[in-house]
DNA sequence: TAGATTGTTAATCGATTAACAATC
DNA sequence: TAGATTGTTAATCGATTAACAATC
């Protein structure tokens, strides 16, 4: 039972949040504990496989006993995160960004959205929920004076590259980006790739077979 | 040199979409062949894995050339489904589902949309791009009489599960799924789900390593 | 022909599953 | 204490990388 963790592996990571999702509804419905067993029959994994995982990151089971719901879910929080508020800002306030600024989910675990920006007049100085939309050449200052760390990129993939290049200039270390494109970043900027081309030619893959 | 395929896994399936983007960039550049060595720099992977990966569904490639990138383009089309046309329709006109019914690279790619839904009675009967937003009331004919194969789901994750019975009752045979939720389906069923908070907590993992 | 580059087999690496002793 | 269930080691499986003979 370490305290600190053994190297989790990427795998492992893009399971967190799904772990993450099924602990707060095990809480939602008042339960206390679960065994790897249970829980890996309601997520669709196997035990064994779900005690590895969670034994990357120190032991938070009991033998006899299982997994206390609570603690679980606390020590993935804070793998992940979620238990600090993150600075963010989108780019490209057409209907994707709105979407994403809408989502109250986000802003719940923590990620303040601080601005939205844009290139087309029509939109600078609009007003989405409170956030207040402004043109892109501001952009670079907002992030400096904010501290911005978490970039949230909407933009046609044409502009993708040269946003992604302000951003990262500015200080911004981390960027979602939903543009179908790969972006070239330097070393230790963390890019996350939401394409959704690439998710619904899967879909059609599968259909098709 | 076989003309069936051998079982292409997963893995690989999830790579073809960005196979397919990367032959196009080329077509646009002019290009007419590619080896596997310079496809595998542009693209971040080893040679190596690109030969085994298009070799799975048989041999575009031609030793001492390369691969003939049309050629190639054009057998990842066929997998992808996206030589055809598929009927889909959205369900959940918010921000999310208008911001992919006004993303025209769906359409161009042989996904049409053929109607909206929604249980606002406020969006009912508005336009989008031509598309027409119904009831989710009039879904289940609707799905029959147009015999739609894809359902995109963008409805809040509370409704994901009821409406994704309809769809399936009603005769289609994949979900494109933003709801934030594991939806149960019978055998055969396919999902594909994205998940936006799994993707973001992916990133803020990544931030706080 | 000679050089380039594939297709394919073998080696390696990593992730998942199985098994079971440790222990609550 | 006895039963349950973890933590952890070993076995298996699958995916990636390396190597090289085949061949354009």
């Amino acid at each position: 039972m370490e305290t600190f963790s053994k190297k989790v592996s990427m795998a492992v990571v893009r399971r967190l949040p799904k772990y993450y999702r099924y602990l707060n509804d095990l809480i939602t419905q008042g339960q206390e504990r679960i065994s790897s067993k249970e829980l890996g029959e309601m997520m669709g994994l196997t035990a064994s496989q779900i005690r590895q995982d969670l034994n990357c990151f120190g032991g938070y089971g009991q033998q006899g006993y299982g997994y206390n719901i609570m603690e679980l879910k606390s020590a993935i929080e804070v793998l992940l995160g979620i238990d600090h508020k993150h600075t963010c800002i989108i780019v490209g306030a057409g209907n994707l960004g709105l979407a994403i600024a809408n989502y109250d989910e986000f802003k719940r675990k923590g990620f303040e959205l601080k601005a939205m920006f844009d290139i087309d007049p029509k939109l600078v100085d609009a007003n989405v929920r409170g956030i207040r939309i402004f043109h892109v050449k501001e952009m670079t200052d907002f992030i400096k004076l904010y501290n911005v760390k978490i970039g949230i990129l909407c933009v046609p993939k044409e502009h993708a590259q040269i946003v992604a290049d302000e951003m990262i200039d500015a200080g911004v270390s981390a960027i979602w980006n939903f543009a179908p494109t790969d972006l070239k970043v330097p070393d230790g900027v963390i890019i996350e790739n939401v394409n959704l081309s690439e998710s619904l030619f899967t879909l059609s893959y599968l259909l098709n077979e």
